[in-house]
RNA sequence: GCGCCCGUAGCUCAAUUGGAUAGAGCAUUUGCCUUCGGAGCAAAGGGUUGCAGGUUCAAGUCCUGCCGGGCGCACCA
């Protein structure tokens, strides 16, 4: 219906710049889309506007000649019922009811493809995210960025990308050794042998869980009598077995999947540190000063050159880390999204400057910020600390408040702003939920097509649909493939969480307007396959937002 | 000190990426259940979009300078 009218605007304005003697540029764009306000029209557009600037006439002007020329153009078969030039110089398009509806047939016959776009075609993503260090169970800020992720992943993938979910695990490292000292500790403190603890140790109590659980599973007390490094090592090896066995199975829960756990450990074993540091240097990225290797990023966009190599020989984090994209490059990537905490956004331009080293389009290269989550019970902020060993952590938030609520909440919001999370507003089974808001209109609709007692058929006068709020609601309704491309170009699940809600407010205003199922057959049969319509649409959103549908609540 | 992000209704946030009269939810006030699910709907109040300039047909959105808040500035990971 849109490309249609837009096809139209665009021979039309091929024909004024003719006119002219002007030509149109390359990269000229104008909007055409549904108006914010009702009373103008069913889509509007601002391509006079944008004229202006090229043929120096008045939009006002160029309206007034473009108009009989669409209106000639558009023919007495076309979609279009009557335009209209308003607010200066707008375009509102007015169409015919029955082609308006017709956005229902589409929907009825695509079910749960509708929404589907081809806009990602060629893109092959890697999305990168969570990606936290192996030494502790996830919290509520690795739970943001996973329903964060993972929403991404399925709006992505609805909207024609490859992607492939990836979660970097840093099993190698400073933090790794302190994981394991501390293990080790808490071992030999169990044992009553005289320890001390490490300084900046992992103080939580799930660390002597894991020593114990050597002792009594594993090792007994064995580890004692080998060397000290090897049961170290030992210790370490077994705490990220057993950490990352709690992870994947958190995320599992919270419906949350990954292709892939890359491990940084095998990039040593590889050698995929030296490879990439060679690739750099025949690139001409490298210098050597001070008796350190650097990555001259400030040619890329960085504010100062980094070390990859200590000059005591070892790698800094950034080394692995080149490494680690360049194997995403090495895999066929053409489009790079990581997702990362606040803390990290010190560490952006290096790590697109090395990207960009090694041959990514700076376009191609996408990093963004999920900002903190705070808890909030009753009005007051839930305080969390690391270093104590007392926190919230994810599987604590969803066992209180599920997972619908949980991968709700997060993702409402714009992924860059901070989150206040209210527990009392997400556990409320009642009305100011605004998961029950969107998952009740689903039930409802479920409830009233049985309640209907009939099969929904696209046998129907489309004409019937003409009260305001069955117009708004089909408007709504035939936006979802808009929606999720901005989403997905944008890659802010946010909007579509935002869209829903919309859907979902049209139909529960359509719905109290009008009766639905009445001894009128025709007029029943077209306000089912509307109302089953919005079934398809709230249906498919919600399986994009990882949350359930259900039938009745 | 340098760099990045944010500032919109009492609170939490939107605003189709520069479009027409800045919109929702919560909270407050008031209506609507003998008919399909009231976990719903309708209505009211609430705003100089932090301040001051600038760019243009058009600025909450872009640029500059202030004010206020958050974060980052390692041969740490």
């Amino acid at each position: 219906m849109k490309s249609t009218i837009r096809n139209l605007i665009d021979s039309v304005i091929r024909i004024y710049c003719n006119g002219q003697s002007v030509s149109l540029p390359d990269d000229f764009e104008y909007d055409l889309h549904p108006p914010k306000e009702t009373q103008h029209g069913d889509l509007s557009c601002n391509v006079a506007f944008r004229l202006a600037k090229i043929t120096r006439q008045k939009p006002a002007e160029i309206a007034a000649q473009l108009k009989p020329l669409l209106e000639q153009k558009a023919g007495k078969d076309s979609p279009i019922a009557k335009i209209e030039i308003a607010g200066n110089a707008f375009f509102n398009f007015y169409l015919h009811k029955k082609d308006l509806g017709s956005v229902l047939l589409q929907i009825h016959d695509q079910e749960k493809n509708y929404g589907r776009t081809k806009s990602g075609a060629g893109k092959k993503v890697i999305l990168e995210f969570v990606s936290a260090n192996p030494t502790g169970p996830l919290t509520i800020a690795h739970g943001r960025q996973a329903a964060v992720g993972d929403c991404l992943a399925r709006i992505l993938k609805f909207t024609g990308h490859e992607v492939y979910a990836e979660y970097y695990l840093n099993d190698a490292g400073r933090q790794m050794m302190l994981l394991s000292k501390s293990v080790w500790a808490r071992y030999n403190e169990l044992l009553g042998m005289e320890m001390s603890f490490p300084e900046d140790g992992y103080q939580g109590s799930y660390i002597r869980d894991i020593a114990r659980d050597i002792i009594e599973k594993e090792k007994k007390e064995g580890l004692l009598r080998e060397p000290e490094e090897k049961a170290v090592e030992y210790c370490g090896h077994y705490a990220v077995k057993h950490l990352m066995h709690c992870i994947e199975e958190d995320l599992a829960k919270m419906g949350v999947h990954f292709d892939h756990y890359f491990s940084e450990k095998t990039l040593y074993a590889k050698k995929s540190v030296e490879h990439a540091l060679q690739v750099l240097k025949d690139k001409g990225c490298l210098f050597e000063e001070e008796g350190a290797l650097w990555f001259r990023s400030t040619s890329l966009g960085d504010d100062k050159d980094r070390v990859v190599r200590k000059s005591t020989g070892e790698y800094t984090y950034l080394a692995p880390d080149i490494a680690y994209h360049l194997s995403k490059y090495e895999r066929g990537y053409n489009m790079l999204v990581n997702l990362w905490g606040p803390d990290h956004h010190g560490y952006i331009p290096r790590l697109k400057a090395a990207c960009q080293a090694l041959g990514y389009a700076p376009e191609a290269i996408h990093i963004g910020i999920v900002q903190l989550t705070t808890l909030f019970r009753k009005g007051q902020p839930v305080r969390m600390s690391t270093r104590a060993g007392e926190f919230v952590t994810l599987r604590e938030l969803y066992d209180e408040v599920g997972v619908d609520a949980t991968r709700f909440f997060f993702v409402m919001r714009r992924q860059e702003s901070h989150l206040d999370f209210d527990l009392d507003l997400a556990k409320a089974q009642s009305q100011e939920n605004p998961v029950y808001y969107l998952q009740y209109a689903h039930a409802r609709i479920a409830s009233l097509l049985k309640f209907s007692g009939q099969n929904v058929t696209n046998k129907v006068d489309l004409n019937l649909l003409s009260s305001p709020e069955e117009a708004e609601l089909i408007g709504c309704l035939s936006q979802f493939p808009d929606f999720l491309d901005q989403a997905s170009k944008s890659l802010e699940p946010y909007r579509l969480a935002d869209y829903l809600r919309q859907v979902a407010a049209c139909f529960h205003k359509f719905y109290s307007c009008h009766r639905i199922v009445t001894e009128d057959q025709p007029l029943t049969k077209a306000r089912l396959l509307l109302a089953d319509a919005t079934r398809v649409v709230l249906r498919n959103g919600l399986e994009l937002l990882g949350i359930s549908q259900p039938e009745s609540m």
